[in-house]
RNA sequence: GGAGAGGUGGCCGAGUGGUCGAAGGCGCACGCCUGGAAAGUGUGUAUACCUCAAAAGGGUAUCGCGGGUUCGAAUCCCGCCUUCUCCGCCA
């Protein structure tokens, strides 16, 4: 979330540049302004009371130790309109704060200066993009045929044991599972990233740290007996490791990655788009998060697009890097590219990575900050995260793009770690 | 899951109703000392919020978390979380 303050020193920034979102905020910042002036009203004479209270209670245990008893009892008697006070007063701030802090929990977070503005995924720009998209001929087989012809994937057997969404990968594809991961985690180790493995449930807390809670719980599969979350991505632990942390300047950034199952209800969403392995509710993701200073998240952000580039250039898949524009961008985010790859027997782009800088508004949430160099000041850090890579979405497009009569080729940069370089029968 | 013992600042550790945001030590920062360093020595060393144009300063809260008793709680009571020891169960 945004900070009161950045909302209420500049209320008509905010106003502005929430616009690239086509958000509407000036109501809502308005609402805001005027609670937290009444909070800070309110705080001020709670503070005035108490401090009123501490000052008559340090004067009865003066009074007791003089033994002047009676004095220290009409003194008692004093306190308790007091008292009565602060009980309301605490109970009017905690009500205005709780007000406040569901209304800033309603502001999205603001896009950064070079995001385009627009609404749907048309309105995305083309950054780049490079591979080549193979020639297949007429009778190419998408991939979840060929799961089929090579019985590589079992989607119906995923049915039998948990439901749609959860595929089971068999033999070849199996190890290739495996290997991508460790491929994808190699890679990250080796660009400066330290590999970490989480829990893959989270407590609430870590939750709405990361932004999943409070609006998007349906999203998630939750654990009621034990109030925990399924992680829908690695971002949430991995993040969340600096939630109430206080980071030297000079250990930024923080370079983590983690290989995780990653769990969506994705509730509602059957049909041509989500077949096969285009969606599922239980997939394996290698993700990176940077916990970077304000002063070069941008930097930080240019440079895991890089890395992650180059993780699809090894594959050999043809890909392009999307700008996201103000409307298709999530919530939390300030700046966003998606990587998408060309599925040839699809002929559909399928997205595979998305890399965002969520400037402070995950660490304003999560109270994640550094200390300066200079002047011991301490200021909200930057967060980042991106997949590198998605795997269902790979697989797919390595599986059509690299399909031939004689069975489907695999890159050679892991064909060494499966050893095997063609999937047939 | 059962029984018992704990959870205090960056760390160790004292504190069982008032003068305690918290002794002492370590660490760290700055200074003195030194040719330089070590040792020694002095000072400082939490976070959030309120107040203040800002800084300085002042105020409030925070001793695992949440409630309660009390004029007053790190200290007493209740619930939860968590760590350790023993027992049980277990990949």
């Amino acid at each position: 979330m945004l900070s009161v303050r950045t909302i209420t020193e500049n209320p008509q920034m905010v106003a502005e540049r929430l616009k690239v979102k086509n958000f509407e905020a000036g109501k809502l910042i308005d609402e805001i302004t005027t609670l937290d002036t009444q909070r800070r009203h309110i705080k001020s004479a709670l503070d005035t009371s108490q401090a009123e209270s501490n000052r008559i209670s340090k004067q009865i245990g003066l009074l007791f130790r003089e033994g002047k008893k009676e004095e220290a009892d009409r003194a008692k008697e004093q306190t308790s309109e007091l008292k009565e006070k602060i009980k309301e007063l605490q109970q009017e701030l905690s009500g205005t704060e709780s007000l406040l802090s569901d209304l800033v929990v309603q502001l999205p977070n603001i896009p950064h200066g070079s995001v385009p503005p627009g609404n749907t995924p048309g309105d995305n720009k083309l950054v780049r993009e490079g591979g080549s998209r193979p020639a297949l001929g007429r009778d190419a087989l998408p991939h979840w045929e060929l799961a089929r012809k090579y019985d590589i994937i079992d989607f119906e057997l995923g049915n039998k044991i948990t439901g749609a969404g959860f595929p089971v990968y068999k033999g070849k594809a199996a190890k290739l599972q495996r290997c991508l991961i460790s491929f994808f985690l190699d890679e990250a180790v080796n660009a400066g990233y330290t590999e970490i493995m989480p829990p893959v449930l989270v407590n609430e807390d870590s939750a709405f740290g990361t932004g999943q809670l409070p609006d998007k719980e349906g999203q998630m599969y939750y654990v009621g007996l034990d109030n925990l979350y399924l992680i829908p991505t690695a971002e949430v632990p991995l993040t969340n490791i600096f939630r109430n942390e206080i980071i030297p300047f000079d250990e930024l950034p923080r370079k983590l990655t983690s290989y995780t199952p990653c769990f969506r209800r994705e509730a509602g969403s059957y049909g041509k788009d989500v077949r096969g392995l285009n969606r599922l509710h239980q997939f394996d993701k290698v993700e990176i998060v940077e916990i970077a200073h304000p002063d070069s998240s941008y930097e930080r952000l240019e440079a895991m697009t890089s890395y992650i580039e180059s993780l699809v250039v090894k594959l050999e898949l043809p890909y392009r890097i999307m700008l996201l524009c103000g409307g298709d961008m999530s919530f939390h985010a300030s700046k966003t590219y998606d990587f998408e790859v060309f599925s040839a027997a699809q002929e559909k782009w399928l997205e595979v990575s998305s890399v965002s800088n969520f400037e402070s508004f995950q660490s304003n949430r999560m109270m994640l900050r550094y200390r300066e160099k200079e002047g011991k000041k301490i200021n909200n850090a930057h967060t980042l995260n991106g997949s590198a890579l998605a795997l269902p979405r790979i697989v797919a497009a390595l599986l059509e793009n690299n399909q031939t009569p004689d069975g489907i080729r695999i890159p050679d940069v892991l064909a060494g770690r499966c050893g095997f370089d063609i999937i047939d029968s």
